[in-house]
DNA sequence: ACCCGTGGGCTTTAGACAGCATGTC
DNA sequence: CTAAAGCCCACGGGT
């Protein structure tokens, strides 16, 4: 099937021959024949890369009216708008936690591209964009089975299916188990396809070599005279300098940020230069593009290392632009969001050759590469160590492999030894991936939508919240969803906090503080706590009252993120809440979880300190966190301490503290 | 006196979505 | 409640 034989405009079908598309992959085929032209719902389960994009812009331009696109990552959803909004004819528009399109007006857009959060919460402000799509395309679909935020995701699409019950939907899944129970529950045609557009080969390393599954092996003896490092490490290590050495870029997935500093720190020695300088001299001109992509390698490593310096003087943006010097990076939360896009960016344009990384990459923005090399299969829990699940292995994997560059791809898992081998390979070269399921039994979950679904008015009894359900993904799994006594809990505790009253008539509506609740898109554990705190200000001094009483609330509150407090330092934290008792809402002795509370006093403590001019550079030093670590506190705190003043307006205590912290952020 | 290797015990362990109202060289 | 790998430090042996 071409490009040209669509239901395209001519000037759509020149945009995408110019970016050269003219033959359609198959499962793209697939999935015009299943309909996604002709305004059909369709589930697409197929591997990263294979032009899952493509489908969704078929989808929105062929649909009769606004689209939506909803994606689980804010990078994704940039990178998507900007593609979008390349098409010829299309006024695409953005909308996100952290950026708006300029224009406020998204209702006379096109093409909308926000994530299932957003899309969730301009529901329930009652946001005009919504309403009217002709189109909806869900991104990353399979997270349906994610506990945090699944729920969110199938909530929000039963709304707007209910809403608009025309509407076209167009679901984009990784390979999962079960795709057809996501596609029988939109009612989609279900195209499922292996198919990619390069070759990819996947295996374990054990004992000297790597035994692929398509039988080819390949023999890669570790150096023993390596004392001081592990197996694994070092196999890693050769295979890393292996790809490299043969003009590809690799990328190395590990279980912790530190290690992935290790390993990089690791890279940087004669082996990887050698392949470097092979790969350079080498047989291929295309090697040395390989490395750097520009006709001088040293020189853009000593560019990367320079613009990474430029962006954040801290000491991680030290160490990160010592490892870009030798073509080696690592990437992970604790770095600051502009060295986290800079190091995608430079590995993209091929500047530099290794990433070592943390899982996230595998979820993140487009990094493909020649090869790929997992080394740890286990994330550590807060109680021992876990199998990573095969899905997000898989999608580790499909990372290798860079269309149009890359001959092949290889995903290979290093185990420690060959009892090791035959595990893995069962576990993950061979096995299906994880079926995906509902997570909206949930009783958090359930509380949040409640209470969204009263709020907004499309619930005035517990009788239609269960109605309203009845069109999500849960409800579908099963002919006796049996969801009332959990929502009859939900509702009983909303009563019971104060955010959902009982109506003359025997039905629900929400109070004035759940309605902000709801509005201001905190959870409902979160707004009690700050209407604890509130309470607790009210009894308090006026004078005690400061920045930290509006930052001890906010980040004791559950919609905050943990901050990990060591042994070493837990007892100066409390030292300092002891000293600064008089402005915290909370007694030392009355916390339901002191260990939880202690960790929300070194936050306030850090944003605290934050507020009174402390740099980057000292915090990350004297709390043991990362930059990136911070600016994701520093973004919540701001959006909690928003929420916290508009909850102090219903309730009607004035605390100037919230608004001020919060423009000192 | 100093260096190095070993072993035990302690510490630490991924990630990331959301409000709201505008002004900006 | 289930783990495991790194790091620090003390110890011991060798030079």
């Amino acid at each position: 099937m071409r490009v040209a034989d669509l239901p395209l405009s001519a000037e759509h079908v020149a945009h995408f021959e110019a970016e050269g598309i003219e033959e359609l992959y198959p499962p793209q085929a697939a999935a015009v024949e299943a309909g996604v032209c002709d305004g059909g719902n369709v589930v697409a389960a197929v591997p990263t890369a294979s032009g899952k994009t493509f489908v969704a812009e078929l989808a929105l331009l062929t649909a009769d009216g606004p689209g939506l696109y909803v994606c689980p990552l804010r990078a994704l959803a940039r990178e998507k708008y900007e593609e979008f909004d390349r098409l010829p004819g299309v006024d695409a528009g953005i909308s996100t936690g952290d950026y708006d399109s300029a224009a406020s007006d998204l209702a006379g857009r096109d093409v909308v591209v926000a994530t299932s959060e957003k899309v969730d919460s301009a529901i329930r402000n009652g946001a005009e964009w919504v309403d009217d799509l002709a189109c909806v395309v869900v991104d990353e679909v399979h997270l349906l089975g994610s506990p945090g935020r699944g729920p969110t995701l199938e909530v929000t699409l039963a709304t707007l299916r209910r809403r608009s019950p025309d509407v076209q939907v167009v679901a984009l899944s990784a390979t999962v188990d079960n795709p057809g129970a996501i596609a029988s529950w939109l009612d989609a045609e279900l195209v499922e396809s292996t198919w990619r557009p390069v070759d990819l080969r996947t295996g374990v390393y054990a004992d000297d070599g790597v035994r692929f599954d398509d039988g080819t092996e390949l023999s890669l003896p570790v150096d023993a005279a390596d004392p001081g490092s592990d197996v694994d490490t070092e196999a890693t290590a050769e295979l890393v300098a292996d790809a490299v050495a043969d003009g590809g870029q690799a990328l190395a997935f590990v279980s912790s940020r530190r290690e992935a500093e290790a390993l990089a720190d690791r890279l940087t020695d004669d082996r990887l230069t050698d392949a470097v300088d092979a790969a350079r001299e080498g047989a291929s001109p295309d090697a040395a593009d390989a490395i750097a992509g520009v006709d001088d390698p040293g020189m853009a490593a000593a560019e990367v290392a320079e613009e990474l310096r430029e962006a954040g003087a801290t000491a991680t943006g030290e160490r990160l632009a010592e490892a870009a010097a030798w073509g080696v990076a690592f990437h992970h939360a604790g770095l600051s969001s502009d060295h986290r896009t800079l190091v995608e960016r430079a590995f993209r344009q091929r500047r530099l050759a290794v990433i070592c990384a943390t899982p996230t990459l595998a979820a993140g923005v487009n990094v493909p590469a020649r090869r790929v090399v997992v080394r740890d299969q286990r994330r550590y829990t807060g109680s021992g160590t876990e199998w990573l699940p095969v899905l997000e292995v898989h999608q580790m994997c499909g990372r290798a492999g860079r269309p149009h560059l890359d001959p092949y791809g290889e995903a290979v898992l290093v185990a420690d030894d060959a009892d090791e081998r035959g595990d893995l390979w069962d576990r993950y070269v061979t096995a299906d991936p994880e079926r995906v399921e509902s997570k909206l039994r949930d009783p958090a979950a359930l509380r949040t939508h409640t209470l969204a679904l009263v709020a907004t008015g499309v619930a005035g009894s517990q009788a239609e919240v269960l109605d309203a359900l009845g069109g999500t993904f849960y409800a579908s799994r099963t002919s006796n969803p049996n969801l009332g006594g959990v929502v009859g809990d939900a509702v009983a505790a909303l009563i019971d906090d104060g955010l959902l009253a009982p109506t003359d008539g025997g039905g629900i509506e929400a109070t004035a503080l759940g309605a902000q609740v709801s509005r201001q898109y905190v959870t409902p554990d979160t707004g009690v706590r700050i209407v604890e705190g509130l309470d607790a200000v009210a009894s308090m001094d006026p004078d005690d009252v400061t920045e930290l009483t509006a930052l001890e609330i906010v980040c004791d509150a559950p919609d905050m993120v943990d901050t990990y407090l060591g042994n070493a330092e837990r007892a100066e934290i409390y030292q300092f809440a002891r000293s600064r008792s008089a402005e915290l809402t909370t007694g030392m002795t009355e916390a339901d979880d002191f260990e939880a509370w202690l960790e929300s006093v070194k936050t306030a403590r850090i944003l605290a300190e934050w507020i009174d001019g402390a740099s980057v550079e000292e915090l990350v030093d004297a709390y043991r966190i990362g930059p990136g670590d911070l600016e994701s506190r520093i973004e919540r705190a701001e959006w909690l301490l928003g929420a916290a003043a508009a909850l102090a307006d219903v309730v009607g205590v004035d605390v100037p503290a919230f608004a001020s912290a919060r423009s000192r952020l």
